[in-house]
RNA sequence: UGAGGUGUAGCGCAGUUUGGUAGCGCGUCUGGUUAGGGACCAGAAGGUCGUGGGUUCAAGUCCCGUCACCUCAACCA
């Protein structure tokens, strides 16, 4: 009988992008749905995702200076009281721990939900002398945030993420280290990720509780949303005092340091499968996909063919290549969706009249071409092609991003751009009425300010614009 | 919190109007034949019908309660 095919089982991109993203997380195994509402269960397949992810960022860290280090999960409620603003934008979706042991806690505990507070209570304890500093420390962490409404790795009630927080002796130094690191997240995703990104400041609306000035990286999803990749926020002194982080200076004075956090989560994951994906499902960069290149024999059992397919999974496994032989007595057909769906980058096509011809069949996953390749040489240009796969989706997703990026001058023209799928270019002339107008008349918020662009007017009041800003929906 | 909807096999559903042996498709498992875009044959396993009570000779089906989930609204660094 006819089967539906596998495209008809994905959701349309195209119509619907929210329904083909939750196909698409779900039917490509990575993750399953957790048993407490708004948590999700990482299977392998993503967690291998994340597990290169941590690693390309964990060797950036290193390479700027940073150490990681580990914090307690939970944290004394009191400590979030201490910074006024940090306690009111967090509050409404920490989860507590009121019983411990069979008893009422004394002092209920929060699950971090991001650990400012732990980081300063601990650094006021170790930091005394300008000697001390600067602190540069990473962790790789779970938090947990109790939001209404859930959606797979783009806003869970609990997710792995990683928080740097560190101490400088001076307000340059801080903003410097801020700034550096979200040079970092930028490099990041675009060179491992695949993924053009826009840096920038954000609005006082949108900063963290807490920070004096948050950054953001955001990234356009295909259907020309946002989606906040990272953040980089400098703290001033704010924790500082707070949490009475103090040290003698060189010239004899006690001061507070100056602080800055910043992070990326698992919504990389997300932001990967919305920037890349199409219609057969994931499509993955090289760098971050557990299974670079598969290979997929074709009449398995004709004399041969298992032989050199093993052949060739040898040789690419010796050239640093992460493949799987697909061993399973499926039908080709079947792999070749299968794998598709799973965003393998490269497939490789080997069958009895292949190895004749001493050639096998290689198909990119980005561009759906395929091509022959001489099994002499197949390792080096396996690893040649992965590396144009890694290229070339970043410039398609430039394309694509750039081709969706439009001025507008008034409500009327951000409204348009938004709702064309696009990021929208508009004055803004700074105040908190304009912005919440935006928002509640296009659904669209202030993503990041537009560096080194100048508009005259307000696009909201029309007077003066203090800024260039990027308006967009997000997810 | 306001409005609507859904709970029956791993997944998707029918059956409820009119009470009478628990069904279908997909998937899974076993054995075999196949193989260049989701192949085919044969066999098998799998269910406290969300949950508590009531009516009845008899309840997936009728009555009362309750829980969970989904959609929209609201809320949301």
């Amino acid at each position: 009988m006819a089967k539906e095919s596998f495209v008809e089982q994905i959701a349309d991109i195209e119509k619907d992008f929210p329904q083909w993203y939750t196909d698409v997380v779900l039917k490509t195994g990575l993750v399953d749905y957790g048993p407490v509402k708004g948590t999700m269960v990482i299977r392998p397949y993503g967690y291998a995702i994340w597990e290169n992810i941590q690693s390309e960022l964990d060797s950036r860290f290193k390479a700027t200076g940073h150490k990681n280090a580990y914090f307690p999960l939970l944290i004394p409620m009191s400590f979030f009281t201490k910074e006024a603003e940090h306690v009111e934008g967090f509050a409404p979706e920490v989860a507590v721990v009121t019983h411990a042991g069979g008893e009422e806690l004394s002092e209920p505990l929060a699950i971090r939900p991001t650990s400012e507070t732990i980081f300063g209570s601990m650094y006021s304890k170790w930091i005394q002398s300008y000697r001390d500093l600067p602190v540069l420390i990473n962790q790789w962490a779970n938090v947990m945030r109790w939001e209404k409404t859930t959606r797979p790795f783009l806003r869970t009630s609990e997710f792995l993420w990683q928080e740097g927080h560190t101490a400088h002796a001076t307000e340059d130094e801080a903003l410097e280290e801020t700034m550096k690191m979200l040079a970092v997240y930028k490099e990041f995703a675009e060179n491992v990720l695949a993924i053009p990104v826009i840096c920038g400041k954000k609005t006082e609306k949108e900063k963290f509780a807490g920070a004096v000035a948050t950054f953001g990286m955001e990234a356009m999803m295909k259907d020309g949303k946002s989606l906040q990749a990272g953040t980089s926020h400098y703290l001033g002194q704010n924790f500082a005092k707070a949490f009475d982080i103090k040290f003698l200076d060189k010239d004899g004075v006690q001061k507070n340091v100056y602080t800055s956090s910043w992070g990326v989560s698992t919504r990389l994951i997300g932001a990967l499968i919305m920037a890349h994906g199409d219609n057969r499902g994931l499509i993955l960069p090289p760098k971050v996909a557990p299974c670079q290149v598969v290979i997929v024999p074709i009449a398995a059992k004709k004399g041969g063919v298992m032989e050199a397919c093993a052949d060739i999974k040898a040789k690419l496994e010796k050239a640093g290549v992460r493949v799987i032989l697909d061993e399973t007595d499926n039908s080709p057909g079947w792999k070749f969706n299968e794998w598709e769906m799973k965003g393998v980058p490269l497939r490789i096509e080997l069958g009895p009249r292949d190895l004749e011809a001493g050639k096998a069949l290689i198909f990119r996953r980005d561009t759906l071409e395929k091509a022959e390749v001489q099994l002499d040489n197949i390792a080096k240009t396996t690893q040649q092609l992965l590396d144009t796969v890694q290229k070339d989706m970043l410039e398609a997703a430039r394309v694509r991003r750039d081709n969706k990026i439009v001025y507008a001058n008034d409500l009327k023209g951000i409204l348009n751009g938004v709702e064309g799928g696009n990021f929208v270019k508009a004055g803004w002339c700074g105040c908190r009425e304009c912005e919440d107008k935006i928002k509640a008349e296009t659904a669209a918020t202030a993503r990041v300010f537009a560096e080194g662009e100048t508009s005259k007017t307000c696009a909201v009041c029309g007077k003066k614009a203090e800024h260039t800003v990027i308006f967009a929906r997000a997810y």
